[in-house]
DNA sequence: CGCCCGCTTGAGACTCCTCAATCTTGGTGG
DNA sequence: CCACCAAGATTGAGGAGTCTCAAGCGGGCG
């Protein structure tokens, strides 16, 4: 677990916030002396809403979360699900003020980086401003990415990318990339696949009858890796350029 | 049109890129030494492709791109169409390696900013990296509404919603929102939107027939701005959560 | 203990995709 | 100069995939 006790809380310092990013600054120590606070959230508490003003980036220290918009209609679009390593809030930084709502889907603990306090560290280090930077960068690929999906792919693709990514998150934090749970309801992951809630459940009955995976309500075992990767594959629409 | 002659070719300093980004710097002249070099590319010419090792950000002055990635399976998917006064390769400081394919609609002419030149210019000016991170995290809420066009609308609502967009983007550069030219084939706006050709093909005739806009070839009319806006309500799943 | 919420499964309907034909337009070469 | 061809766009018919509506089942929380 990151971070040093301090005052009956979670404390870290930038060194081990890079760290967490996944983009570790190298010269540890040197801004030691600068510390962010942690908080925790309880299952279902709300963490940020849409219309809050904007002033602290999150890195998510433990659980897992949701992030959402609601469009001018009313209509609800899941953006992700953000854990352990993860940057939460970047699309508050261009109008200072939050578009998307975010919530603790399990007990949490995420790291207060108040942006003017990074943006001023930033000035003073070349390789923070740049760490800062791929950081709010690696989320934009990430929604590209969940474009692609959404795009391009079957239902069942959509399912089976998904599962494979989160293996993929899985495995990268040290945890089995064949056995996990799924933290959130069949509505919000068909919500950020762009399907239904039965369309997802559907999905996930056909691999499991196919022996692809083992289901049981939210816990997930990948039996066939391979199979998984094939499925994944089947593209909907949007056939290759022709060049 | 922004930028200055010099060497036979243009050149932005630094206050006209914030101003061409929509973001003044306020202290004009401050940084004027510094100065971009333009580029200008023909119809249909590439300007950038995944793969390519990332070392600027481009920031299109005049004409029309359209930026694509391709999935590992061969699917390829249209990520935006960026115009005057948008930031294109914010996909490639994360990994100093682009991520997507940037190619020109029309002929056009872009402002190359150095990125490294760019955040040194950051450290030295808190103004200027904040508009920096403003221009890249507006970038980021722009997916974010794709997500939501593509994820919740159906496919006449999505072609009526990028309809308004552009509109809205065209009346921002102080051109007609009424009266504008689609750039991209309906296999390209197809893709953006993730429907087939023929979809976007049928509800541009549909909502012509309604008399709602004209359509000649890409040439647009918007004849009725509230049925339009009626149309792009349209939500195909995704109900409103119950909170 | 009971109730609400989440999940599964089924049947029917509808949107959108697929395949195909036609038309226009712009570019190329005889 | 015109025939020819490729690429984009439109339109139609049919079918596949996904949504909608509905019923039933379990489990966690009050």
């Amino acid at each position: 677990m990151t971070g040093t006790q301090r005052n009956g809380g979670l404390w870290s310092d930038i060194d081990a916030v890079c760290e967490l990013l996944g983009m570790p600054l190298g010269e540890a120590g040197r801004y030691g002396r600068v510390l962010f606070q942690h908080r925790s959230y309880r299952a279902r508490q709300r963490i940020c809403s849409a219309g809050e003003k904007f002033e602290s980036l999150l890195v998510v220290n433990a659980g897992f979360l949701r992030t959402s918009q609601v469009d001018e209609s009313g209509n609800e679009q899941v953006l992700g699900f953000p854990m352990r390593g993860d940057l939460v809030g970047v699309e508050g930084i261009c109008a200072q003020t939050h578009h998307a709502d975010t919530v603790a889907l399990t007990a949490c603990d995420v790291v207060i980086l108040p942006f003017a306090q990074l943006r001023s560290l930033g000035h003073e280090c070349a390789d923070l401003s740049q760490v800062i930077y791929r950081a709010i960068s690696r989320e934009l690929v990430h929604e590209q990415s969940a474009l692609g999906v959404i795009g391009t792919l079957t239902a069942e693709a959509r399912v089976a990318h998904f599962l494979q990514e989160l293996s993929g998150r899985y495995a990268a934090l040290g945890y089995s990339p064949r056995r996990f749970m799924l933290h959130m309801t069949r509505r919000d992951l068909g919500s950020y696949l762009g399907v239904t809630l039965e369309t997802v459940s559907r999905a996930l009955s056909t691999m499991a009858e196919a022996g692809i995976i083992d289901v049981q309500k939210r816990a997930i075992i990948i039996n066939d890796v391979a199979a998984l990767a094939a499925i994944s594959r089947h593209a909907n629409r949007a056939k290759m350029r022709a060049n």
